[in-house]
DNA sequence: CTGTGGTCCTGTATGC
DNA sequence: TGCATACAGGACCACA
C-alpha cells in the first residue's frame, strides 16, 4: 500500500510483532522481489536466517527492519505490495512472495501481485540505509522543514504536482495525497513552481502533512483487497477523499463536478473553478 | 542539472 | 462467451 499513511499503518503494525523476534526460516516463492542481491534468492533466504529484529522504521514510502547486527531488511511496497503476519498453517494468500518464519512461531509473509515492490538486505543499514539516502525526508520527520522545502519547489519549472511527488524533494506522498493536498491548497497540478510563493508552497506541504495524518487515523485509503494492513485489514480513507477518485461528483466546496485529466500518464483529479489552470500551463 | 517517457508486472473492469 | 483495451496507491533509468 503505497502512499506514507498506509505504509506507516503496516511499520505500526509490524512494531508490534517483530522487535526481538528472531528469523527461524525464510523461503522466496517468486525470484523477483528480491533486490539487489548479486549471490541471488537462495543466498538472500539464507543470510536472513539466525538474525533478530530491532524495532521498524520508515522514511517516505520506504520502510527497513534493522537487524540487532546492524544490518537491515529494507522493503518498498511498490504499488500493490503488503505485509501479513499469519499462523504458519493459515492458508497463503494469492502473490506471496517471500515467507520469514520467526521464532514466536509465526510468519511474516510478503504479498505483491504486481511485483513493483521488494525486499533488500543493506549491510549496516540499520540507521538509514545507504541505498534510500537519496530519498527525502517526509512530513512526518521531525527535521522536515516545509519553508526550506518550498524554497526548492519555487526555484523549479516542473508542474507542482510533478515537484511534490518527487521523492528527492519531499518524500511519501503519492498521487492520491497529492490531488487531496492540491485540493486543500486550491492548486492546479500544473502549475509552475517557479510560479509560486514560497509561502503558498509551505501551505501546501502543510495540507499534504494533515491530510496524510487524518488519513493515517483512518488506517489509510483502501479501493480494494490489494491494500491491508498486516492483519488483512482495509483502511477507510476512502470515504474522506474530497478530490481523487471522485469524478463527476460535485466539489464539496463550490459544487463544480470534479474533473479528471491526465498528468504524466497518470490521473488527476480537481476541481475546474477552486483549482484554476494556469495561463500559460496546460 | 532538469524534465520527460518508457519499463518493470499482474489483475480487474469495461467495451465490442 | 471471447477478446482487446484501459487502468491501477511507484520508482528507476536512459535520453534529450
Amino acid at each position: 500500500m503505497p502512499e506514507l499513511p498506509e505504509v506507516e499503518t503496516v511499520r505500526a503494525g509490524l512494531a508490534r510483532v517483530l522487535p526481538g523476534r528472531t528469523i527461524t526460516a525464510a523461503a522466496v516463492l517468486h525470484p523477483r522481489p528480491v533486490r539487489r542481491h548479486i549471490a541471488g534468492p537462495e543466498d538472500f533466504a539464507a543470510t536472513l536466517v539466525g538474525r533478530r529484529f530491532a524495532v521498524p522504521r520508515r522514511r517516505g514510502k520506504f520502510l527497513w527492519f534493522p537487524f540487532e547486527d546492524s544490518d537491515a531488511l529494507v522493503a518498498h511496497l511498490g504499488m500493490s505490495g503488503q505485509f501479513r503476519s499469519d499462523a504458519p498453517g493459515a492458508d497463503l494468500v494469492r502473490n506471496t512472495r517471500i515467507v520469514l518464519d520467526t521464532d514466536d512461531g509465526r510468519q511474516l509473509r510478503f504479498v505483491d501481485q504486481r511485483m513493483f515492490g521488494g525486499l533488500w538486505l543493506s549491510p549496516g543499514g540499520g540507521d538509514v540505509p545507504a541505498e534510500i539516502s537519496h530519498v527525502a525526508l517526509d512530513p512526518f520527520d521531525d527535521r522536515f522543514d516545509p519553508v526550506a522545502v518550498a524554497r526548492t519547489i519555487t526555484r523549479r519549472r516542473a508542474g507542482i504536482k510533478t515537484l511534490i511527488l518527487d521523492q528527492g524533494i519531499v518524500s511519501g506522498i503519492g498521487n492520491i495525497y497529492a490531488d487531496e493536498a492540491l485540493w486543500r491548497a486550491r492548486l492546479h497540478f500544473a502549475t509552475p513552481g517557479e510560479d509560486l510563493s514560497v509561502r503558498r508552497v509551505a501551505t501546501l506541504l502543510r495540507h499534504a502533512r494533515e491530510v496524510m495524518a487524518e488519513a493515517l487515523g483512518q488506517g489509510g485509503t483502501s479501493f480494494d483487497a490489494l491494500y491491508v494492513n498486516v492483519n488483512g485489514e482495509s483502511g477507510y480513507f476512502d470515504r474522506r477523499l474530497r478530490a481523487y477518485g471522485q469524478e463527476g461528483r460535485p466539489c464539496e466546496r463550490c459544487g463544480t463536478p470534479i474533473r479528471r485529466e491526465h498528468f504524466m500518464n497518470r490521473s488527476s483529479f480537481s476541481c475546474p473553478r477552486c483549482q484554476p489552470a494556469p495561463r500559460s500551463g496546460r
